[in-house]
RNA sequence: GCGCGGUUAGCUCAGUGGUAGAGCAUUGCCUUCACACGGCAAGGGUCGCAGGUUCGAACCCUGCACCGCGCACCA
């Protein structure tokens, strides 16, 4: 056995096996091997943005991923892990323009031109693209990079072509002038789900028209946004409504702008809610969705006095022409006020939709972009609603549910350059589809690329070689062995951009679910609940972490805080403990070498002492939990299961009662003991290698664990082990373990606990004498466990033990504990302390005496229960009668 | 407005009907030959509020409050 240092030193080790899981390509999957006893298992990553730098989410998530990998590597699965990067159009042609223009080197994008700037964002993506990847490296990912995609690989992109056309001759995408929301800073329309709305403090802006067919006659109409007056075109009044029935089809003058002070129609339309502010709506059809509708059905007219920057224009008049919006909104209210058409301005609070990206006020805009009407739908939502898919916590399969039951078309198309380009072409009146431009000369290319969902929804099967040629495909070895995948891991916040989008892709063109779980991980806040980001600078960077505490540590750390479907409140803290924990088993490995070299025997039945049988059997409820938990994606609730196994039963108990042996003289018991060691800390190495994947390797090599093992079960890699299953009955019977065994332990533990107890309460802290009574009979090896965990120096064992008065004392289950004190004897604290217990049993005593003595709890209750109770009590009443003899014995 | 989640020790959270728990933090003691990134011990909670069901409620039901999130939205 090589020795180990003194001090682990994360950062050597953990570069150093990664260097060596890569060139042993351990993480590379093999359709080949698959088979009915090797089964698949795949993951397609959340492919980050080739801009992203690694935050919080991405070491939750892909440590989840990674934990979820590695521990079907252990169960003997082939396992692929596909990773790659997102082209992220818009967010990754903003990286770069901007990096341009602060170098100096453009203005303006037009200054480039199409092909030069897509030419220097391929380059960027070349020099940049593959930081985040490093950096998931770093954290230990265990991803087949050999596979490694991107969703603007050439072949990527021909997928996305491919689906398109298809889409396209189905009649499922079209081309059509709608309302859409526009960004005015990125210039691009976006979809619904790229709006987030945001509540605003405004006013609400009162102003009075005149009826153009009865003079002196005014309305009131009140809006938010009187900057768009001169796109009015009408105003209506619900027809219901008795206050205007009268006006319907009369007309006002619409005030502005000045120079065209048109009249415009009242209109009756069922929209208008007559208890919402006057009741009279002005109705500009350019620039609100309802409005627009609206303008349909009366047949009115569109006047845009926007740009599309959010300029109003020479439409909205010389006074607000060439003012930005909200400079245009201040300039209406003066304009309005100055006519004396003002009557209030109230504070108001409405929702406004905002630029998921940009951060700006959408624009509602009327224009020609491509749209698709979803596929797949049906099965989609049937695949979740009758659980064939998982999601986990399940609570979203209703969020899902309810969005795929009221699904709007998918506005498609983007005017910005980094993204796959629509596939289709124009000459005069003729328009072509294909994946490849049309023969012929005179062709033109719609301007528009594609919105990255578009590419990113058939990440796991375009990832995996797909063509779309269903005879090819089904000969695609990856394709036939690998999908669908087992799980996705992602947050819920991309349920409808990603999740939603990649199931209807995977029964479109798959014919089959993309994946049979979905496990949505927490949204890491900070300390004060504050969702984590970049401008609030609140986020740690984990490259930071990982170089104070280590990868194995932060893993840890954030899966320990990370409970199932919760937000996850980071705290540094976790980290640390991590770390902590990492040192503690390196010390307990440390610990084992020191006693000795390689074990040459078996573990003997015969030579297993209580604590031996105790911490195996503790060591088969851990596996068991951890399992399970695994299973259930619990995954906090497996690290506090390897958290409490290791730190509080193995090194606080079983390692410190082994101590009797590993210090005594018997050869042979040392050895068994050495064995057992051996034995549990193998398995305990297995069961925490998906969390700690860098330690575990170092201390499976360091403890000479992998040497009797063949290559691909541990003998390369502590990877392939074999995943621990707990001790069957046949095996419990073999080592002559009984389920009881575990209570002689704890007994002892017991017992010691209250030792120490009366240990503190007299200050004492060096070695002393204690002495048992014993109400049984006891071997000398329990005793000597009994003394080393006690500390005490000696142990008398003496059944006919007559204390000093005022000894303090204890009842344990093994009989009585007294601290003699020779001495120095503080009756009035030994009373003191009596008493304070006397009192706690009295009180406890009572409640159980009450509940039995009452016919209603006795007649009811279960026989079990009832049982139980009768116990408790005869349990407080012969404390409570020790105690009173022990008071009684202070005099 | 509709829906979802949360409310348990100072903090972060377990705990789905039967004696209120863990880790961290705090306090005290200990440098004992694996580990001070450690050991041992102690203090600390009317389980958000009000009702109800039950022999018995942190847990089940109803209502309310507060925090967070999602969807929808009226100018």
């Amino acid at each position: 056995m090589p020795e180990l240092e003194k001090t682990y030193t994360p950062a050597d080790v953990e570069s150093r096996w990664y260097q060596r899981w890569l060139d042993d390509k351990c993480f590379e999957a093999d359709p080949a091997r698959v088979s009915e006893t090797r089964p698949a298992y795949s993951i397609v990553i959340p492919p980050p943005n080739v801009t992203g730098v690694l935050h919080m989410g991405h070491v939750l998530n892909n440590t989840i991923q990674d934990i979820l990998c590695r521990r079907a590597r252990m169960a003997g699965k082939e396992v692929l892990w596909l990773p790659g990067t997102d082209h992220a159009g818009l967010a990754t042609q903003n990286v770069v323009e901007k990096t341009l223009k602060k170098q100096g080197l453009i203005k303006h994008r037009d200054d480039l031109g199409r092909e030069k700037l897509i030419e220097k964002i391929w380059e960027w993506k070349d020099k940049q693209g593959d930081i985040i990847i490093d950096q998931l490296k770093k954290l230990g990912s265990s991803c087949d990079w050999s596979r490694q995609r991107f969703t603007f690989d050439e072949d990527y992109n021909r997928c996305v072509m491919r689906v398109f056309v298809d889409l396209y001759k189905k009649g499922l995408i079209y081309r059509g002038k709608r309302m859409v929301n526009w960004c005015p800073s990125s210039l691009t329309a976006l979809s619904d789900e790229e709006v987030i709305m945001k509540q605003q403090k405004g006013f609400m802006y009162h102003f009075k028209v005149e009826v153009v067919e009865a003079p002196g006659t005014w309305l009131t109409i009140a809006t938010t946004r009187p900057e768009t007056i001169p796109g009015d075109t009408a105003v209506a009044v619900n027809p219901k409504d008795p206050r205007y029935a009268d006006l319907v089809g009369k007309h006002i003058r619409r005030p502005l702008p000045l120079e065209n002070q048109a009249s415009i129609r009242i209109v009756a339309d069922d929209h208008v809610d007559f208890e919402f502010g006057t009741g009279v709506l002005k109705v500009t059809p350019a620039h609100d969705k309802a409005d627009f509708e609206i303008g349909q059905r009366h047949s009115l007219e569109v006047i845009d006095v926007l740009h599309p920057n959010g300029v109003l224009n020479e439409l909205a008049g010389k006074d607000l022409a060439g003012l930005d919006r909200f400079e245009g909104r201040k300039k209406a209210v003066e304009l309005l006020t100055e006519m004396g058409a003002m009557i209030k301005e109230e504070p108001h609070q409405n929702n406004v939709g905002y630029s998921e990206r940009a951060d700006v006020p959408i624009e509602p805009r009327l224009s020609e972009q491509w749209f698709l009407k979803y596929p797949s739908v049906k099965e989609s939502q049937e695949v979740v609603a009758n659980g064939t898919m998982k999601f986990h916590p399940d609570r979203w399969a209703k969020v899902y549910d309810h969005w795929m039951g009221g699904l709007q078309d998918w506005c498609i198309s983007r005017q910005v350059w980094w993204g796959h380009r629509v596939p289709v072409w124009y000459r005069g009146e003729e328009t072509y589809c294909g994946v490849e431009a049309p023969e012929g000369e005179g062709w033109e290319q719609d301007p528009d690329v594609l919105d990255t969902w578009f590419s990113s929804w058939l990440w796991p099967f375009a990832t995996m070689g797909w063509t779309g040629d269903k005879a090819h495909d089904s000969t695609i070895p990856t394709l036939r062995a690998f999908y669908p995948t087992t799980d996705l891991v992602t947050g819920p916040d991309i349920i409808f951009f990603w999740v939603a989008r990649m199931i209807m892709a995977g029964f479109e063109w798959m014919g089959e679910l993309p994946f049979k779980n979905v496990y949505y991980t927490g949204i890491i806040r900070d300390k004060q609940g504050r969702k984590m980001s970049k401008s609030l600078g609140n986020s740690p960077d984990p490259l930071d972490l990982i170089a104070t505490y280590s990868a194995d540590a932060l893993r840890f750390g954030i899966m320990r805080s990370a409970p199932l479907g919760q937000d996850i409140c980071f705290d540094e803290k976790n980290v640390e403990l991590g770390r902590n924990f990492c040192t503690k088993l390196w010390n307990a490995a440390r610990f084992r070498q020191m006693q000795g070299g390689e074990v040459e025997t078996e573990i003997s039945a015969a030579l297993l002492s209580s604590d031996d049988k105790w911490i195996l059997l503790r060591l088969n409820t851990a596996i068991a939990e951890v399992s399970t938990a695994l299973e259930e994606y619990r995954f906090s609730d497996a690290t506090a299961t390897l958290y409490r196994f290791f730190w509080s039963e193995y090194c606080d108990w079983y390692v410190e009662a082994s101590k009797a042996v590993l210090q005594g003289s018997d050869a042979k018991r040392k050895e068994n003991t050495l064995a057992v060691i051996d034995f549990v800390l193998g398995q305990t190495l297995r069961l925490f290698h998906p969390f700690l994947p860098f330690i575990t390797e170092e201390l499976w090599h360091g403890m000479g664990f992998n040497t009797d093992l063949p290559e691909n079960q541990g003998g390369k890699s502590i990877m392939f082990a074999v995943w621990p299953k707990p001790l069957d009955a046949d095996e419990l019977a073999h080592f002559g373990i009984l389920p009881e065994d575990e209570k002689t332990a704890n007994e002892k533990y017991e017992a010691v606990n209250l030792g120490r107890g009366l240990k503190s309460t007299f200050n004492i802290n060096k070695k002393v004498r204690f002495v048992l009574q014993p109400n049984q009979e006891l071997p000398a090896y329990e005793i000597e466990v009994l003394r080393i965990l006690l500390n005490a120096e000696p142990l008398d064992v003496d059944a006919a033990f007559v204390p000093t008065k005022g000894t303090p004392s204890a009842i344990t289950p093994l009989g009585t504990i007294f601290l003699p004190l020779d001495g120095l004897i503080d009756i009035e604290a030994e009373r003191a302390r009596i008493g304070k217990e006397l009192t706690k049993v009295e009180s406890e005593l009572e409640k159980v005496t009450a509940k039995l003595a009452d016919e209603n709890f006795t007649s009811k209750v279960p026989q079990k229960v009832l049982d139980e109770h009768q116990l408790r009590k005869t349990d407080w009443q012969e404390k409570l009668a020790k105690l009173r003899e022990m008071m009684s014995a202070l005099g």
